[in-house]
DNA sequence: GGCAACTGGGTGATGTGTCAACAACTGGCT
DNA sequence: AGCCAGTTGTTGACACATCACCCAGTTGCC
C-alpha cells in the first residue's frame, strides 16, 4: 500500500534542519562549558539540581526519576557513576524496604554551588540575552504548544485553546 | 571573584525547562519511531540521508562530517557499526591514499526508503501539523537568530570584542 | 632531496543511554 | 496463612558520544 506521504516543503525542511542544529550546537556548549568549567556533565547537573531543591536535600529514587523524566535504569547507572564520585549517596528506605533515598551530599552541593553560576552565565549568554521579551514570548508560547503536543494526552486531540 | 550572576527569573527558568523537555520528547519519540519501524537510529538515519543526497551516493569522510556536524572519530566509530550491518561501505580513494570514500550500499537505500516515509509522518505529526503558518514562521525565526549566535556567523559588524 | 608540519582517518578507553531481565519487597485476594 | 500481581531499584549487554592519541600520507619549505 502506498500511502501517499506529506514529504516536509522547502521551508519545513529549513527549520527543521535548523532546529535539531541549535539543539545539538546548545547542549554541545553547554556540556563542555560545564564540563571544563567544573568537571560536571549536564546529567550531573539536572539530577544535582533537583535534589538540592528537595526537602532534606534527598528524594526517592522514583520521585527523582519522575522530576527530571529519566527512566529508572538511566537513573540507577547514572546514580552509580556519580556515587563513585561522592556527588550523591543512596540511603536505605526503612518505610519501605525495596526502596532507597537519593540525597546529595555535602560534597554535591559544593559542586552545585560552584557550577551554576557559570552554567546560567552560559546559558543566559546562548538563549536569554539573544532574544527580547516579545521573543522570549513566543518561545514560550511554541514550546508550550509543542509540549501539549508531546506529552498531553498521547493520541485524544484535546487542543487547548487558550 | 565575586561577579554578581543574574539568574534566570521565574518566567524564563519555565521556559527554559519547558524548551528541555520538548527536546528530550521530541527525541526520544523519534528515536522510538524510527527504531521500532525500520530498526534503525537517528543518527543512521542522518547518515544515509546525506549519503543518499550525494553524488553517486558516496561522498568523502570528512565531507559526510561536516555536513552532519559531527566530530571524525564519531563518525568514524558510527561508520564502523553501519559497515557491519551492510548500510554503507568504505572506499578507498586513489587521489589521497589517506582518504576514504563512504558509500551507502543497496541495502542502505532500501533501509533509508522503507524508513523515510513513517519517520516524515512522525516529525509532521509531533511538530509541523501542531503549528499554524504564522507559528512557523516564529519559529523559524527563533531558531535562526539562535543558531546565529551559537555559530558565531552573526554579523562580524554587530560584535565589539573580537 | 629531506625534514617538519599538517591532514585524513582510525582506535581504545571511558562516560552515557536503552532495553530486557532480575531479585526483593509490598499489598491484595482467598 | 499462602499465593500472585505489581512495584522498586539494580544489573548486564550493547549502542552511542567524547577524548586523547596514533599512523600514514601529503604538503610546504629549505
Amino acid at each position: 500500500m502506498t500511502t501517499p506521504v506529506q514529504w516536509l516543503d522547502e521551508h519545513e525542511q529549513r527549520v527543521w534542519r535548523q532546529w535539531i542544529r541549535v539543539h545539538s550546537q546548545l547542549n554541545a556548549r553547554l556540556a563542555r562549558q560545564l564540563s571544563e568549567d567544573s568537571g560536571m556533565s549536564l546529567p550531573d547537573f539536572e539530577v544535582l539540581v533537583t535534589l538540592s531543591e528537595a526537602r532534606d536535600h534527598r528524594m526517592r529514587v522514583v520521585a527523582l526519576a519522575e522530576g527530571i523524566q529519566w527512566e529508572r535504569s538511566r537513573l540507577s547507572h547514572h546514580l552509580t557513576r556519580m556515587e563513585k564520585r561522592g556527588l550523591i549517596e543512596r540511603q536505605e528506605c526503612p518505610q519501605d524496604r525495596r526502596g532507597a533515598f537519593v540525597a546529595i551530599t555535602a560534597g554535591g552541593m559544593a559542586a552545585l554551588e560552584g557550577a551554576a553560576p557559570g552554567h546560567v552565565s552560559e546559558v543566559r549568554a546562548s538563549v536569554f540575552d539573544v532574544l527580547s521579551a516579545d521573543e522570549l514570548g513566543q518561545l514560550d508560547h511554541l514550546t508550550g504548544k509543542l509540549l501539549d503536543k508531546l506529552t498531553g494526552t498521547g493520541n485524544a486531540d484535546a487542543d487547548a485553546d487558550a
